[in-house]
DNA sequence: AGCATTGTTTCACA
DNA sequence: TTGTGAAACAATGC
């Protein structure tokens, strides 16, 4: 599930817990809270209180009290963020931070290619899709050979879009997935910045990156929804790319 | 059985 | 050195 539109809802769960105090976390999960030792992360958090959420793009953090130590979390390909009163014990449960309370915050990961880390350094991470200005869009963007779509799902770039959102905003944009990042105008980069904007703050509305216009049709046998034409498929930027050969040329 | 999957990182190659 | 693309990672569903 998760892109920008569900990493911003988790942090919205993450809110929902901020000033409990921590008393137990659950890091037992090596992989996901690699390359902390277990008991690392529960030495570092119990005692301390969630302050405040960050997000960008896809990637979430959340300040302690007083300065404390930080938690970066990440959904990876099919995690959640729940916040319960009173626990409900789930399976696939990764992460989870108890409170003083009786409550608890739980990473729920099916896959195991969530994420949970204490201090997250985000030098690489791009700017958050939604946020960047015109000309760093442009700058960041609108350079290099690589497909449209390679570049717009590289968090280096610009962070949050995945998968089904790099496709709703192409064929929002009506331009081609294959085509190379560095060949757009200054007009269609512009263009792509308003359709990336656009269908962000869409899906946050409507609850998520599966919610998109062309989401529906994203299948073999899919028409475009705007003039019917049979969708073209194929592997771009490693992943499976659907668009309207007839809206979206070149 | 085999392949695909809404993500990220690492590695190989031009 | 830089940029790009493929594979690896874990686990599940079709």
């Amino acid at each position: 599930m998760p892109e920008l539109p569900e990493a911003e809802r988790a942090r919205h769960q993450i809110d929902r817990a901020l000033g409990r105090e921590i008393v137990a976390v659950d890091d037992r999960d090596t992989y996901v809270c690699r390359p902390h030792a277990p008991g690392e992360i529960a030495a570092a958090l119990v005692g301390h209180k969630l302050a405040r959420t960050h997000r960008r793009g896809k990637f979430l953090w959340v300040e302690t009290e007083d300065g404390g130590p930080v938690l970066g979390l990440h959904l990876g390909m099919a995690g959640r963020i729940a916040v319960e009163q009173p626990p409900a014990p789930r399976n696939w449960d990764r992460f989870a931070l108890d409170f003083a309370d009786g409550g608890r915050l739980a990473l729920h990961d099916k896959r195991r290619l969530g994420r949970a880390v204490l201090e997250p350094d985000f030098a690489h991470v791009g700017p958050d899709a939604a946020e960047v200005g015109r000309e760093e869009f442009r700058r960041r963007i609108g350079r290099g050979t690589a497909p449209l779509k390679a570049r717009l799902l590289d968090q280096r770039a610009i962070s949050g879009i995945g998968n089904l959102l790099a496709d709703e905003i192409l064929w929002r944009a009506r331009l081609s997935p294959r085509r190379p990042a560095g060949a757009l105008s200054e007009a269609e980069l512009d263009a792509l910045r308003r359709a990336v904007r656009a269908a962000t703050r869409s899906a946050i509305r409507k609850g998520g990156a599966h919610t998109g216009d062309l989401i529906p049709h994203r299948h073999r046998d899919g028409t475009c929804p705007r003039c019917g034409t049979p969708l073209a498929r194929d592997t771009i930027g490693g992943r499976t790319t659907y668009w309207c050969p007839r809206c979206q040329p070149g």
